[in-house]
DNA sequence: GAGCCGTGGAA
DNA sequence: TTTCCAAGGCT
């Protein structure tokens, strides 16, 4: 069912078709052959379980990782019959440690459905794996190519890499149009021939050559070709994961001023501005908020207001939000003493400049009081 | 499309 | 110490 949906999008979002270049596959060919890896205890057979079993491991997980896991999976499993016969408990007691444990469970629920639905044998073809759980498009190109040398594309981590550098990709991998567009260029560029090859060639070149830093770009094959690579741009290709968007905050924040002087709190010791004086501010909801709900009783409590000015707001960017200030100007025509709490004080504005404040606040403040005639 | 899933290595 | 992310797939 998935794979119906998945192959069907794939189709009518492919528009413009990417140019195939045979020199390309050939590059990548000739160069795994006399570089690329050989030995990895998954290589060297055409046994799609243990193919299969490898590729399942590997997503996602570092081969260095995966060498321990894999052997012993094998010698508890040897075949797809004994791990589908086997107790999940058992198969999920081998995965511990190795993460993603989701995998796990579908890789026993996809041994047994290959055991009951195809004979114990893994179809060759790509769109049959594809419908199997835990077989995504890349993992049944690859499972398939491996182990028949089926003509199928993969686009993981290593070949993303690769093309990013290669063609000079700007946009984010994970994005949509970026990932489809290198997935036509991952189908143009397969070889008519030798794709177990090419296809290992292409993940040893993203494992060993094309990092994610620090790329050996003299003893790469496609160097010539590299956009990335001529233009200088390898440490910036391919285009990091946006971040995430920081919350935004938005606050009202009072200046409540009389006879030459304003009222400023203490901050709590701990979190943000933890131990400065500030202005006293509230939260709001957002910024369609103008007008600050609880401003009477706020003034209410020090004295009576002759004038409220609405003053310029600004932003201040923290490392995981931003704060929308919306400041109030409160003139007080008389002031009730001894009203103050404990953490608030009646600071000269002739003081200001030396006062613990946190610095957004302290260059409105100065700014604002930089006449002081505008005092009441 | 975004969030989620696990662990270990590297900078 | 944090941050990033590695042979992705599923919801």
């Amino acid at each position: 069912m998935k794979a119906v949906a998945r192959r069907k999008s794939r189709k009518s979002g492919a528009q413009e078709a990417a140019v195939g270049d045979p020199s390309f596959s050939q590059a990548v060919i000739a160069w795994q052959k006399q570089h690329g890896r050989h030995a990895l205890p998954w290589q060297n057979t055409r046994d799609a379980y243990r193919v299969w079993l490898s590729e399942i491991m590997l997503q996602q997980t570092q081969v260095a990782a995966v060498i321990p896991y894999y052997q012993r999976f094998l010698e508890t499993f040897p075949t797809v019959e004994a791990l589908a016969a086997a107790p999940s408990e058992q198969v999920m007691a081998h995965w511990s440690g190795l993460g993603y444990y989701s995998r796990a469970r579908n890789l026993h629920r996809c041994a047994q459905m290959v055991v009951a639905e195809h004979g114990g044998r893994f179809p060759a073809d790509p769109g049959l794996l594809e419908e199997l759980p835990g077989i995504g498009r890349s993992t049944a190109a690859a499972i398939s190519a491996f182990s028949y040398g089926t003509r199928a594309a993969i686009l993981d981590g290593n070949v993303k890499r690769v093309f990013a550098r290669v063609f000079g990709i700007d946009g984010f991998p994970g994005e949509k149009a970026v990932e489809n567009d290198m997935w036509q260029r991952a189908v143009a560029l397969l070889p008519e021939s030798g794709v177990e090859s090419y296809t290992q060639g292409l993940m040893d070149l993203g494992a060993t050559l094309c990092t994610r830093n620090r790329p050996a770009c003299p003893r790469c094959p496609l160097a010539s070709r590299c956009v990335a690579h001529l233009t200088g741009r390898t440490a910036e290709l391919p285009v990091r994961k946006p971040k995430k968007k920081v919350p935004e905050r938005h606050a009202h924040m009072f200046v409540i001023a009389h006879d030459g002087a304003i009222l400023l709190e203490q901050r709590p010791p701990s979190g943000i501005w933890g131990g400065l004086l500030s202005l006293p501010e509230r939260a709001k909801e957002s910024a369609a908020d103008e007008l600050p709900p609880d401003i009477d009783a706020v003034v209410a409590l020090h004295g009576e207001a002759a004038a409220v000015t609405r003053l310029t707001g600004f932003t201040h960017v923290f490392t995981h939000f931003r704060l929308h200030v919306t400041p109030y100007r409160i003139d007080l025509r008389t002031r009730r003493h001894g009203v103050a709490q404990s953490a608030q004080v009646w600071y000269p504005v002739t003081e200001l400049a030396g006062a613990p404040l946190p610095a957004p606040v302290k260059k409105m403040l100065l700014a604002l009081f930089a006449a002081p005639d505008l005092l009441s």
